[in-house]
DNA sequence: CCAAATAGGACTAAAATAGTCCCTTATTTC
DNA sequence: GAAATAAGGGACTATTTTAGTCCTATTTGG
């Protein structure tokens, strides 16, 4: 339902306590430990958050990860380009696939361009962000109108 | 991927379909004659539409669908809620699920504040403007940074 | 050398999605 | 009023994706 997955938000939590520790290296054992989450769970993140180069790691004894660079320079989009691949709100507009229904389809383009849309919102909001219960409420503007956003009743 | 599935995809092909036939009514067949998607998905797609309140239909001989209400009525937010129930990003958000790890989430707030605004963004695309490949092209605000949408390159 | 860690990937399990089919009910036409 | 057409409802299967586990190799500090 147009939702990021569980690992995703797995691998913010585990972001998020790294950004609170960031001068000492956390191993995938204490990680697991602060954050709850499984162990064999926590080592594939941050194994996969370090390939994409959000977080470094050394290894052998005392090793362990550490945030990659300031909280305020990952975003949410990053995380989930790290974890699920590059965001894209259809099938269609991934490039790869080619879509047997192109050519009667009349909404491709729209779709894009919300994606395009989400994919800029997400890039700006920063782990710094996602941290801070205060942070600045967002405000949209989509096809003309102001939105006000506020949380849900 | 943070993507709808392909279903809502469909729908909404559908939804553009009867769109462009406001004044007949459209039989299932008919429908996945014009849209090249399999009869039964077609079936299964308007029935849902049908008990979301998107579409009337008409039983018996001759009978079909009907949008409605006017295309600049729909948003996609509401196909999406017909086709796939409320928009959450992360399962917390949901309401009903318990989270086992709330007491250690720090970042479950935030999520909830782009939850939000995503789900305002699709609020305010009709349908009319998914059929407009000239649509507005959306503005966005974010963090209070404006955002500027175009295609992507 | 040994213990502590990550690296990489194979593998299994569980869940969500997609798609099909069947039977029922309503309506129109002949 | 019988037959044909079309939606309503739901059960069911198949497929794909997601989640989670485990094993083996490699690196490094003591």
């Amino acid at each position: 339902m147009l939702r990021i997955s569980k690992l995703t938000d797995y691998g913010t939590v585990l972001l998020a306590h790294l950004a609170g520790n960031q001068q000492a290296v956390c191993s995938a054992a204490e990680a697991a430990d602060a954050t709850g989450i499984a162990l064999p769970t926590v080592s594939k993140l941050l194994k996969s958050l370090a390939r994409a180069g959000l977080v470094t790691s050394t290894r052998g004894a005392n090793g362990g990860y550490q945030l990659a660079r300031s909280p305020s320079d990952i975003s949410a989009a990053d995380v989930i380009d790290a974890l699920e691949g590059p965001v894209s709100i259809t099938e269609c507009s991934s490039g790869e696939s080619i879509c047997e229904h192109e050519d009667v389809c009349s909404v491709g383009g729209a779709w894009q361009r919300i994606n395009v849309a989400i994919r800029r919102a997400l890039d700006d909001v920063s782990l710094d962000d996602l941290l801070r219960t205060n942070s600045r409420v967002p405000q949209f503007r989509f096809a003309g109108l102001p939105v006000n956003v506020e949380s849900k009743t």
